[in-house]
DNA sequence: CAGGTCTATCTAACCGTTTAGACTCCTCAA
DNA sequence: TTGAGGAGTCTAAACGGTTAGATAGACCTG
């Protein structure tokens, strides 16, 4: 592969004039004569320059990372795009990194963005605790971190997030005005998103001078669905009175929709199924009531906190919440 | 940062022992004492090597690009998550790059990934012709390239596919088995994919002594659903014994069955609705019939194919195809 | 016409790794 | 006692860019 002194030889000419031509806005100036010989020569060779050399003479590396915890849950392509777009725009690349939801990936991901001295990193925080000190970690490299979505962990960097707590809180009010009032909510384990929902669902209950009972509430490891079906199945049983059932994202929606619909329950006669984010309602027959989380707007707002932070800024960390929207659909 | 020469300095070694200390395996053998000072001077500094300056030295970059046209298109966060998946074992990040389905962005990120001087590129390609000089572009650079899914472009590349043709002759196969015999296509504009599966269905109505007719086949520049409204409707205008819609790709199914449903149609009875890929079929209800592409499994493979390549292998190009299985669903 | 200024270009050091080859010891056989 | 061989470590030159500072003309100016 061509060199830049590769190019500088056949144009005749210093590796700082090549240099110069390639980045023609960096204030040296070239003769017209010489800036053609050099174009030829680039044309020639087929020259492309090194970026890693380029990265490693600058210190500076036009790429981001990405962490996120399943790129197969509808929610984050949509986040995902968002990113891409605005780093697109700004010429920088974007690392694609998949957790799966397991810490030790995170944890990789994290070390091997640091190793590749990324600009800065945007992720989706889903632990708590042992992600502290990854991220302490990256920081003190001096490398930006913006949270996007999923719980806060720490005042430290800035987030950006849906109002969780507002929005469960609206969704289950929602129902509630439609006269739904026994409302199950389901969610997942260890998750601190979960948490934060959980306790708008809880506050919408007391509000409406109903109590909380902690029967109603389910929590599955994971989004198969044979879990969900014995999650579903025993809440119906505990609770045959049960009329609506709110679950902490579309995608468990989807899962908890296809086993009422298996164990011959009507949507929205029998029981009534409201969704959270609104990554995947549009698609399916009925349309899911749900919460809308404005992913571009919230992508948008990271990544410009995040080009801020590149850029040298230091101010306190912001941690930023947006209101999810009702969109209401035919399942409730 | 810490550098290599920093840990040096610390432990009161050359920078070539700490290279060897963090480079076990490279053969050179370290004493036990100066790896236990280089070890605690690594600790003390936090010192994290840099890969930029090694890809540099070792002219090895581990990063290869995934060029996608369409992240929000769900089919293709599955394909990304197993290549991510492969790349993440074999220790190598994935830049992501969307086209959004535009040209340009796939010329500039074709570019951008050779200046980044990728161990490889795994694409997507679904233009054909213009494409075609980028690609050898790229392999010129010596970069070898996987096409994965979308239509063949040349001889010059591995290509893992699913077996479009043969995907769609045996949807329209199973339809016409179901007794449909007005059975229309949808499909997109100026897509080579859409132009083989079309070729599917033609086959499979010729196969059945039924005549193909021109007037049946709607195309679409894109996946709104007011297009699709417009298409939908004049179809059912012109065919009023219309029975069957055999849909490109399952998020296009979403949309036509959307509009079905506006217009008071009922899916099966009035008309089916089969997709193409499973993609969102299983997340629909009523389940969408579909054909399923082994997505996980033709991922691998391309995988495979590109780190044969990326070892040396300069054998013939192969052209991979996948044979897709029926999903029966709800929606035939 | 010497000296100053400006412009276009070049030389060489540097970014942070890797690694070939040189250099020391040390061991052991002849 | 000598010298060959090997183990452990080091020096210094790459890798392919960027860029500060040097250099050489060209052009003024008093």
């Amino acid at each position: 592969m061509a060199t830049i002194r590769d190019v500088a030889k056949l144009a005749g000419v210093s590796v700082a004039t090549v240099s110069a031509v390639i980045n023609k806005n960096s204030g040296v100036r070239v003769s017209a004569e010489l800036t053609r010989r050099v174009e030829e020569a680039i044309k020639e060779l087929n020259y492309k320059p090194n970026r890693i050399a380029r990265s490693l003479s600058k210190k500076e590396n036009y790429t981001i990372g990405y962490i996120v915890p399943s790129i197969t849950n509808f929610f984050f392509p949509q986040l995902a795009k968002a990113i891409e777009d605005i780093a697109f725009e700004k010429d920088y690349g974007v690392y694609l990194c998949n957790t799966d939801g397991k810490i030790e990936r995170a944890r990789y991901y994290l070390d091997s963005l640091i190793e590749n001295r990324v600009a800065g990193i945007i992720t989706t925080l889903t632990w708590e605790i042992e992600e502290i000190d990854f991220i302490e970690n990256v920081l003190s490299q001096n490398i930006p971190v913006v949270g996007l979505a999923g719980a806060r962990v720490n005042g430290k960097i800035d987030t950006v997030r849906p109002d969780d707590k507002e929005g469960a809180r609206m969704a289950v009010e929602y129902l509630l005005g439609k006269g739904y009032n026994r409302i199950a909510f389901i969610g997942v384990k260890d998750s601190q998103t979960t948490v934060i929902r959980l306790s708008g669902y809880r506050q919408a209950l007391l509000e409406a001078g109903l109590g909380y009972d902690e029967g109603l509430v389910g929590l599955a490891s994971g989004f198969t669905n044979y879990e969900i079906r014995d999650i579903v199945t025993k809440l119906i049983r505990n609770y045959p009175e049960l009329d609506a059932i709110f679950v902490f994202n579309d995608l468990m929606g989807t899962a908890v929709i296809d086993v009422l619909n298996r164990i011959g329950k009507k949507i929205p006669e029998d029981i009534a199924v409201m969704g959270f984010d609104d990554s995947i309602a549009a698609y399916t027959f009925p349309r899911m009531t749900t919460m809308s989380i404005p992913k571009v707007e919230m992508a948008s707002i990271a990544m410009e906190r995040l080009f801020k932070r590149i850029n040298g800024d230091d101010s306190s960390p912001l941690d930023i919440k947006i209101s999810p929207t009702l969109v209401e659909g035919n399942t409730t």
